[in-house]
RNA sequence: GGGCAGAUACUCAAGUGGCCAACGAGGGCAGACUGUAAAUCUGCUAGCUUACGCUUUCGGAGGUUCGAAUCCUUCUCUGCCCA
């Protein structure tokens, strides 16, 4: 994997760039849609192409592994072929599950016992076997395994977690060295940044994960909760210490207007299931605003839901898409989710348009208000 | 013409003397959602009020009672059965 610097913003701390991979090209700055279960929910592989032109999707460990399994996987080669997605996939590695499934897991010194949320059954994730199953699930980018602590945290837990995070990803980053690919193409190992709210912890974090020289690096355990303000805060720490070589990928964000404002302190890469989960609650994100498409107003608005974005955005109305979601139908969760991430894919090629250009800055300010206002 | 059953808020539907502005469901209206246990969850849904609270409600009218959606009389309407 080999990561280009292409133009820094004069203005901003944003950058362009590409990420080259055994399955494409990335153009940086990128959104990357979740496909927690090898599907990205509601929308087809083809829509993706096509539609949303997402360059780069998310499969999630922990539940691959509980579903379908390692097995089957293996056996069908890959999650690409797998799920017929021939373009760079990254696996998340089961370390926001440590945060989120918090009442159905252990954490302990070796590694976390979960509780399945299928079945109840109980499993046993290591920084050994979550990259063992990464190599199974075959993901161009695998993410180390690392605890996601919840806001607020007290110091003393936060330092503690991280720590532990820095001693599972020396653990990965050894088990990652002593294991090939499975498939034939390469493999790249993402550390994360962790360390609550707390600026040293941060920059010790920051530290650390830049000393390990990895292709490339995570900013985690943001978005949990705290102020927007807060999350900007120890972004930019965490990116002014990390390498201007490598892509900077922050996880789990985030809104529209975040997305903006992170990329302008120097985040490369972003992940959020806002676009899809919000999508399928009726949320709307468009290059006008934000519209809760469920609302009396949009009634007998039968303007298109997005004539910017063109396709399936320009075609549909307002009012036809309102219709679907009081209807309950399933084709209104369909169009709301490509609308979304269409959006955010929009979004981020408009803002490396504007890197390139040089007027990022400007144009960022002038975007963030549009993108979230409420219609 | 006679007999029986029924009429409760937007709809369906509980409630058969005080704990009832009235269970529940649907519908309606609004809100939440950030490395997905989410096509999910939450709130409101007689009127006025931020709230406390106040006012008017259970087909209509009248009555019994300290107190009625609940008991009595009568009227209206609906369904079923018998002529």
């Amino acid at each position: 994997m080999q990561f280009e610097l292409l133009n820094k913003d004069p203005k901003s701390k944003a950058r362009a760039g590409l990420l080259h991979t055994d399955h494409g090209t990335i153009e940086t700055p990128i959104f990357m849609p979740v496909g927690t279960v090898g599907s990205v929910k509601a929308v087809n592989q083809q829509q993706l192409h096509t539609d949303v032109q997402a360059q780069i999707i998310l499969g999630n460990t922990y539940h691959l592994y509980l579903r379908p399994g390692l097995e089957i996987l293996e056996k069908a080669g890959g999650l690409h072929k797998f799920n017929g997605w021939d373009k760079p996939i990254l696996t998340d590695s089961g370390g926001y599950q440590v945060f989120s499934l918090a009442n159905n897991r252990k954490i302990k010194e070796e590694g976390v016992v979960f509780q399945s949320h299928i079945d109840g059954s109980r499993h046993l994730f290591t920084p050994e076997n979550v990259m063992d199953i990464e190599r199974t699930i075959g993901a161009d980018i695998i993410m180390a395994f690392d605890e996601c602590p919840p806001y607020p945290s007290d110091y003393t837990y936060a330092k503690k977690s991280m720590e532990l995070t820095h001693r599972w990803l020396t653990r990965c980053y050894t088990r990652f060295s002593e294991t090939e690919p499975k498939y034939g193409y390469n493999q790249a190992l993402f550390p994360i940044v962790q360390g609550s709210t707390y600026k040293d912890l941060r920059t010790q974090s920051a530290e650390f994960i830049a000393s390990m020289d990895l292709d490339g690096n995570a900013i985690g355990g943001l978005s949990v909760g705290e102020p927007d303000e807060m999350m900007y805060e120890m972004c930019e720490l965490c990116c002014d210490i990390l390498p201007e070589d490598k892509p900077r990928y922050l996880m789990g964000v985030g809104t529209p207007a975040n997305i903006l404002e992170n990329i302008a302190l120097g985040v490369d890469m972003f992940d959020c299931v806002m676009p899809t989960r919000n999508g399928r609650n009726g949320m709307l994100f468009t290059t006008q605003g934000i519209i809760n498409i469920r609302n009396k107003k949009w009634a007998d608005d039968f303007s298109p839901l997005d004539e910017t974005l063109g396709g399936l955005s320009a075609f549909y109305s307002k009012a036809y898409m309102r219709h679907l979601f009081v209807a309950n139908e399933l084709l209104g969760l369909q169009i709301a989710s490509i609308q979304n991430l269409s959006f955010y894919l929009h979004l981020v090629k408009e803002a490396r348009k504007r890197i390139i250009a040089g007027d990022f800055a400007e144009w960022k300010n002038k975007m963030v208000k549009i993108v979230s206002t409420r219609l």
